[in-house]
DNA sequence: GTGGTCTAGACCACC
DNA sequence: GTGGTCTAGACCACA
């Protein structure tokens, strides 16, 4: 069965938080260069306008930083990448908590739904 | 700091999901009757045509039955709506994980955080 | 694949039909008693009020007369109901055609529809 | 003598069936872009938001589909459309027989009523 | 400029 | 009085 509610999230906003989660699990470093438009454009299956908007997004967050005829670079500041990633953490967590509650289930009760999945999942791993 | 990703989710989505939780965690049961458009626009303090697109959609997904001139109902088929709380578990639990992993972190990591994060909020209820 | 425009009918309309078809092929005879409201209603499944709007409706259109105490009679205007019959003939040819015919089929291809329909029709009732 | 039968179908799913047929019939083809809310609402004479519903319900029956700040266009999966189409036909088809046969006519007296009607039909499109 | 959402208010069909 | 449809017009997201 298909869950009723359709995933409406603007493409540019996926793409911004898929190159974020990169950056913050270290895909690429402080100082790196992001591929350009055409190339994202090309990984994404996107226009390369799409990219140019989350670009635009994402230095407006100063994730990262746009030179004009040199490219796209992530960040050299640490510390703010650092506060993103705990930041993000804790929303993941603060979300699925809530939604978890929200459906009526009670802390015992989701520790153990959450260690059924892992059980699941590392089950899974080994095929 | 504040996420960067803004939520774009419709209101008639939001309060569908809102609506759903309620359902499936008990609030109303199966056969119950759902407050009417105006009553429900009240609550959420949102046009009564917004709360219709609400039930349209949740009729569409057999989640509740409409009969015009008397009300909207929960559906009485309980086996759909076990079938859709275990959906919406299993998807919550797919989504924290992928997310998190997305997030560089190993199903260990992710065991210690979500210990850690209970850990906190268990305190916090103390206040 | 069910067909995407969904029945809106309204109920006492459908029994209408139904009521007026079983009159024209002479289930119900000139001067025929229908059941009462209640009957009726037991009948189809319905609340007695639907069968009361229902006839009411069959009697402004002449088919049957209702009398205070007595029940409701089919009319024994014979040539009303000849005319109705022709009349309904009619339309449900002149739909039907209309329809096919916006489908894209042409006299002949409908000729020859319908042909291989009542040829499957007739070998299907013979098991 | 006008049929007592009312038509209540909802404008929006009157155009649905007109645009189907049209699509069915090839006057738009696979890959076309439909007309816009705006123009559509003024080719049918009703309010572009009716054209919106129309439109909602044909991309969830999966006929078209839309793409945000592009326009709607008829899918390309033409295996989908046949389907409809042969549907589409069955269904007029039984509709037609089974509510001529509720009305008593046998499968001789309807393939008379259904020659006579054509006859007449083809002389009267000489004039 | 396109589709998508939302509002405010009207009218109707049904119970 | 409930759900269902439709209108008219506004604003937003996206390309």
């Amino acid at each position: 069965m298909s869950t009723p509610f359709g995933n409406n999230e603007p493409v540019y906003l996926q793409i911004m938080r898929e190159l974020c989660y990169q950056i913050l699990r270290g895909d690429y470093k402080p100082g790196d260069r992001l591929p350009t438009w055409v190339e994202a454009g090309l990984q994404f299956n996107v226009n390369h306008n799409t990219i140019a908007r989350t670009y635009i997004e994402m230095a407006r967050a100063g994730i990262v930083e746009t030179r004009r005829g040199s490219g796209t670079y992530v960040t050299n500041d640490q510390t703010l990448l650092d506060r993103l990633h705990e930041s993000l953490k804790k929303d993941l967590l603060n979300e699925f908590v809530s939604k978890m509650t929200s459906l009526g289930y009670s802390i015992e009760e989701l520790e153990q739904a959450f260690r059924e999945y892992l059980h699941d999942y590392s089950e899974s791993a080994f095929l």
